[in-house]
Formats: C-alpha cells, structure tokens, sequence
DNA sequence: ATATTAATTCGAAACATATCGAATTGTAAA
DNA sequence: TTTACAATTCGATATGTTTCGAATTAATAT
C-alpha cells in the first residue's frame, strides 16, 4: 500500500464521530457473527449524536475508503468491516513500531 | 486510548505529504540508532516538495497529536518517533481484525 | 560584526469538511 | 394505495486545512 491509500484510511477515519461510527460497526458485527458479521445502521444512529444525513454522509466515506462495505436489506442499510483494509494499514504501522 | 484521542492521531496522518514526512523519520530514526534514533529534519526537507514553513506546520501537527519528539541541537531540529503513541494506536486497530 | 543557514511566525488565499434542514427516494406495512 | 419509516440528495453555512511568501528569530561560521 502507498502513502496515498494508507493517508486516505487515515483521513477516512480522522474525523471522530466517524471513527465512532466505524468502531461501532465493528462492534456490533463481532455480536452479529450469525449473519455474515453485519450491522444495521438504524441500530447505530441513536447512538450517535448527528443526524441521518451527516451518518449516510460519513458511511459513504467509510465505504470510499473501502474500511466498510456496505449493502441495502430491504427497508435498511447493512454495513461490515473489511478486514483486508485494516489488516493492510496495520501491517505498515507495525513496521514502524518493532 | 479513547475515540477522541485516536482521531486526533489519524487526523495528524491523514495528509499524504505529513505522513511521508512522519515515516521519513520513522526511517530515519531507524538508520540512525547510535543517535538515539534521531532524524535531523534539514536532512528531509529536500525530498517533499512543499517549503520549510509547510514541514515546520506539519511538524507540530504531528507533535501535537504525540506522534513524535523534536528536540532543537543547535542550529537543527531532531525527531523521532514516539513509538508508545503508534503502539497504542495499533493495539485498537489490531482488535479489529482478529 | 556580518553574513549565512535552519527554522518559525504571520497573514492571506484557496480549498475541503462537517453539519444541518428540507425535500426526495426506496421499501415495506396497514 | 396511502402511510410510515429508513436512507439519500441537495443546498447552504460555518469552520478547518493546506500552502505560500514575506518577515522574523536562532544559531553558527566568516
């Protein structure tokens, strides 16, 4: 991965709420292990303290990142980690770090 | 480490030019181990192509959010990594994915 | 002392981001 | 087929960020 990609992940989840909204999808999927590891949005906007707009703006920034990966059940919306992302960042970071 | 915390770390690498100069020291650091792991910043200033008072904006941003340690050696300015602040980030990323 | 080099501060311009309310779309239930 | 609910889009506003050039400070070398 380039400091272009990796700098994008960072920026994806620089914003705090954001970062909120992805460590709660990662929560809430770890929980939800019976269905492919997915989290309902609705489940997780109470939660937070911005409005839908704000939340679908941050996921679709989540998503750009390619941090989360999103799908449409029905009436709502699914969202679960991609792990290949997070494993990639984590494996430059640890180089640093040994 | 709280959510708050953490973003303030991603935020201070989500610039591509500050997070190559935040690994530049990283490198640096490591090729220098007789020096306690220092990186003289003259010495990077050549390789990004943004002027001195940009790196020295970049520097404290990156400082602040404890990434790493500057230190004044006369008429130069020595980093290095703050590897706890990384480690510590890591370990919240590393939960992730397990 | 003066000149040189490294780095910082300041002010400004250009650009990007976070958030909201209102209006809209998509889907399911009554 | 209306109603209700989840989510998105749009337009606007307020705020933050990146970068620069010019001026300044700090330290060293001539």
């Amino acid at each position: 991965m380039d400091s272009a990609k990796l700098s994008k992940i960072m920026k994806a989840l620089s914003n705090q709420t954001r970062l909120e909204l992805y460590l709660q999808i990662a929560k809430q999927s770890e929980s939800n292990f019976e269905t492919g590891c997915e989290c309902f949005i609705t489940d997780i906007v109470g939660s937070l303290s911005i409005g839908a707009p704000t939340i679908s703006h941050h996921l679709k920034e989540l998503a750009n990142a390619d941090l989360i990966i999103t799908e449409r059940r029905g009436k709502f919306l699914a969202a679960r980690i991609n792990k290949e992302t997070l494993q990639a960042a984590n494996a430059i970071l640890s180089l640093i770090d040994k």
